[in-house]
DNA sequence: TTGAAATTGATAAACCGTCTCAATAAAAGA
DNA sequence: TCTTTTATTGAGACGGTTTATCAATTTCAA
């Protein structure tokens, strides 16, 4: 009855791939993580304390980065803490963050990405990746 | 003798506005810091030992920070360090950073800037700061 | 020159994420 | 199924970066 059976399928490919092990941890903490779009490692281990208290941060920090190489996060330094953004149905976005509230809206933009590309091959750059966020206040925030 | 002339104004100004001390320590750190493009708090506090052994880290930490809200620096977190990113001269700016090298090429575009407003906007977002940073390989590190 | 107030430097502390390692769990093989 | 191998886990130690604390010192206005 579980949730999230295509994104299973894709940790369980790529621990196959790998000789890792599909463990009761990782599917506890990946069926939390796909219920949200940005999370970060300490939020997700509060969460989850009422489902397993036993259950370590250290474990929740391997399993995210898991994750991440799995293709199903991505990790973003934001401030002092990393978020895990739950790129699994939706691939690459930027971010409208509000210094107010710290509502945080996704977008994407061709335009923007197809200048970025134009800038890096004027300087003779390849991109492998980028990060663009927006901030400012959102419109309940500006009153 | 002394050059940046114009920046220890700027600073000046803001020591006045807030109750705050002109001090050898600020001189000192303002002149070997408006000399870079980049820099980390740790990578001054070594360039500086040498003029000056006793200087803490703590007073650099501090000193940049107060740069910052001085409209002269402008914190960014890379990685795990934070760099302080000299923006007296040449106001603000993107970065491409080469994943290879290192290298950090800094570029400005208006239309992609023209653009983030558009999604702002569209999204009831009033932007106050961004940030963009463009990951790939350069040319040498291209082979 | 004096004195109030800010600053400094040394170091402790906070914070976040990774590492270590013995115990446990998963899965492959018999 | 039972056994054996190998990966994983949880607890806490650890490391790197930045901030907080505080007594001594410096700045600067009066
Ligand atoms: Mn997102
Ligand atoms: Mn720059
Ligand atoms: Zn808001
Ligand atoms: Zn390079």
């Amino acid at each position: 009855m579980s949730k999230h059976v295509k994104e299973m399928g894709v940790l369980k490919e790529h621990l196959g791939k790998h000789q890792l092990k599909f463990t009761r941890q990782r599917e506890l903490i990946l069926d939390a993580f796909l219920k949200q779009e940005h999370i970060t490692a300490e939020e997700m281990y509060h969460q989850l304390a009422r489902k397993d208290p036993h259950l370590g941060l250290a474990t929740i920090y391997r399993t995210l980065n898991l994750f991440c190489e799995a293709g199903l996060a991505q990790a973003r330094h934001f401030g002092t803490q990393t978020q895990y953004d739950n790129i699994s149905h939706k691939g690459h976005h930027d971010h409208l963050i509000c210094t107010g509230c710290g509502k945080i809206v996704e977008f994407e933009n061709c335009d923007i990405e197809r200048l970025q590309e134009e800038v890096a091959s004027r300087n003779g750059f390849t991109i492998q990746t980028h990060r663009l966020e927006l901030y400012g206040l959102c419109s309940p925030c500006r009153q």
